[in-house]
RNA sequence: GACCCGGUAGCUCAGUUGGCAGAGCAACAGACUUUUAAUCUGUAGGUCCUGGGUUCGAUCCCCAGCCGGGUCACCA
């Protein structure tokens, strides 16, 4: 106990001297009547209605809550609580309390879980207050959150928090320590949840089964990505980690489940950054007898219900974006706002001049890059970060999409494939999903070649799900979408690591 | 993976051209029965990220490493 901090030292003695006097530093329940933005809710209708009582009380109210502002002024201490839905203040008096209960007191401190009982009143500058006549402890808290101090302009409202809990690291490690002190990261969090129940809702709505497929597989596919390698030991076998959903929900198609979808945890074994986790939520539709326009549409219409359900306007703001979401958004096909931005045809040019045109800008790592991966790169470096405002990029070339059908009218190599940027983020991906076995088995056998030839990213070739398609799948469009980057966007968010609770990071220690 | 920035009290941060380590908040003791960044008086609190090196002496300079952030790369 000696190498304790004194700080922590002096909460644990605290905690003995509660249990010296017989009060119980850990309950076992309490039984709250309000929230605190309930409390004040139900206090000011009372006060319109004029239902107080002649000295001003309105009803007497039980509260749970974390103690987050403590200022003692001798005879009387006022207090904030903190629960779920806000915080509220307390008003402790001796005289009301009793000595004995009044001098417990001084054995709380701030982050104490406590439960109170009083009733509510406004006091002299104005707030909405309980004033206390019993409280329990219900958890000593015995490690100091930093909490900083909240300072509430008089004159704009602004809140500015003081010596707050800035460190980024520490916040990530101790999530529960960033959530107590920031009512605001829970709200992110709030949010997020509102964003998955409301995409549930909306495929539900539009007829949707949700299903899950494994996470655990013998192969993966469905994406570009490294994999996440294990072993299963009874079966003695390795086992990846899924990186998509969709060679399995395809299988459903087949096997006619006409309208599915998951929302999954995926594993790609790669960088990250802002915008990558390593796990991450992946939503994934598919849907029979429809095709990438009526995706597109079926996407517009997913997009403007979240954020009108969730926002409840028809724009957000990210960053210093201000970002318009009304229907329908702009669409433009790849190789077109290529060559606008290379003020050249590119359906004209060769390998060799798209790899020039890469050089002159700089790009790096372009060795052993096709004409795909090239028109990709310089799309990537020309025209992604101007798709601010919702963008359809339609028709990417054959190389880089192994699972799309080719474009019906076209022979110059394109696929029915979209991807939806908002913000100059990738958000959505889908297409016509390649339904013809024989051309699906040459795709798989490109890639292996890729493989062989060292990409370490190309798809496997994958036989059960070719004698899927054997048996017949029909015309079916599927859509794939990165859920983490959309409650982003609905959070305005810079960093994948603001909306997952508790983002991977190296090893502490 | 590359480069840049950072790691000092529970929290937020100063600082030392290399010489006993500083502030505010939090803590502790005291005063104060309508305060709200409460106020006032006093006290205590340190592996200056880790390991080497240089030096009479290193938290500071050098080297290596760990962790984080940012930018880039990777990630269709």
């Amino acid at each position: 106990m000696d190498d304790l901090s004194q700080v922590l030292k002096a909460r644990r003695e605290k905690l003995e001297a509660l249990r010296a006097r017989g009060i119980e530093p850990f309950a076992y329940n309490y039984d709250p009547t309000h929230h605190a933005a309930g409390v004040v809710s139900a206090f000011e209708e009372a006060e319109t209605a004029g239902e107080l009582s002649e000295d001003g009380d309105g009803a007497t109210v039980r509260l749970a809550g974390r103690v987050v502002a403590w200022r003692a002024h001798g005879k009387s201490i006022f207090a904030h609580l903190e629960d779920a839905s806000g915080r509220l203040q307390l008003y402790f008096k001796k005289d009301v309390l009793g000595d004995a209960r009044f001098a417990d007191l001084e054995l709380l401190d701030l982050g104490d879980w406590l439960g109170v009982e009083g009733p509510v009143f406004r006091t002299r500058m104005g707030e909405v207050t309980v004033r206390v006549r019993s409280w329990t402890l219900l958890a000593k808290s015995l490690r100091p959150l930093p909490f900083g101090k909240v300072e509430t302009d008089p004159e704009t409202g602004e809140r500015r928090v003081h010596s707050g809990f800035t460190d980024t690291e520490a916040r990530y490690r101790q999530r529960y320590a960033d959530l107590a002190v920031h009512p605001e990261v829970r709200a992110v969090f709030r949010t997020r949840a509102r964003v998955v129940a409301e995409l549930r809702r909306f495929l539900d709505d539009e007829g949707f089964l949700e299903v899950e497929t494994p996470a655990l597989q013998p192969l993966y596919g469905g994406a570009s990505a490294r994999p996440f390698v294990t072993v299963h030991n009874a079966l003695e076998r390795t086992m990846f980690l899924r990186i998509a959903d969709e060679l399995y929900l395809k299988r459903l198609i087949v096997g006619g489940m006409d309208r599915v979808y998951e929302i999954s945890k995926d594993f790609r074994n790669e960088g990250i950054d802002r915008f990558h986790n390593p796990e991450f939520t992946m939503l994934e539709w598919y849907q029979a007898f429809t095709d990438y326009e009526d995706q597109m549409d079926l996407v517009e219409r997913m997009v403007t219900h979240v954020v009108e359900r969730v926002t409840g306007a028809d724009f957000l703001t990210f960053g210093d974006h201000e970002i318009r979401v009304t229907r329908p958004f702009r669409r433009i096909r790849l190789l077109d706002a290529l060559s606008d931005a290379l003020a050249s045809d590119v359906r004209d040019m060769g390998e060799g001049e798209l790899r020039r045109r890469a050089e002159d800008l700089s790009i790096p790592e372009l060795a052993g890059a096709g004409r795909g991966k090239l028109i990709d790169k310089l799309f990537g470096e020309l025209v992604e970060p101007t798709l601010v405002q919702p963008t359809f990029v339609l028709d990417y070339p054959r190389e880089l999409s192994p699972l799309a059908k080719p474009r019906r009218d076209d022979a110059a190599g394109t696929t029915e494939r979209f991807e939806l940027y908002i913000a100059g983020v990738e958000m959505f991906n889908g297409f016509s999903e390649l339904n013809d076995p024989l051309d699906q088995r040459e795709r798989f056998e490109g890639q292996a070649r890729l493989r062989a030839e060292g990409d370490d990213e190309a798809q496997q070739i994958d036989e059960d799900y070719i004698r899927a398609l054997e048996y017949g799948m029909p015309p079916t469009g599927g859509v794939g979408m990165g859920v983490d980057r959309l409650v982003m966007l609905l959070t305005n968010q810079s960093s994948i690591r603001d909306v997952i609770l508790f983002p991977v990071l190296r090893a502490d220690e």
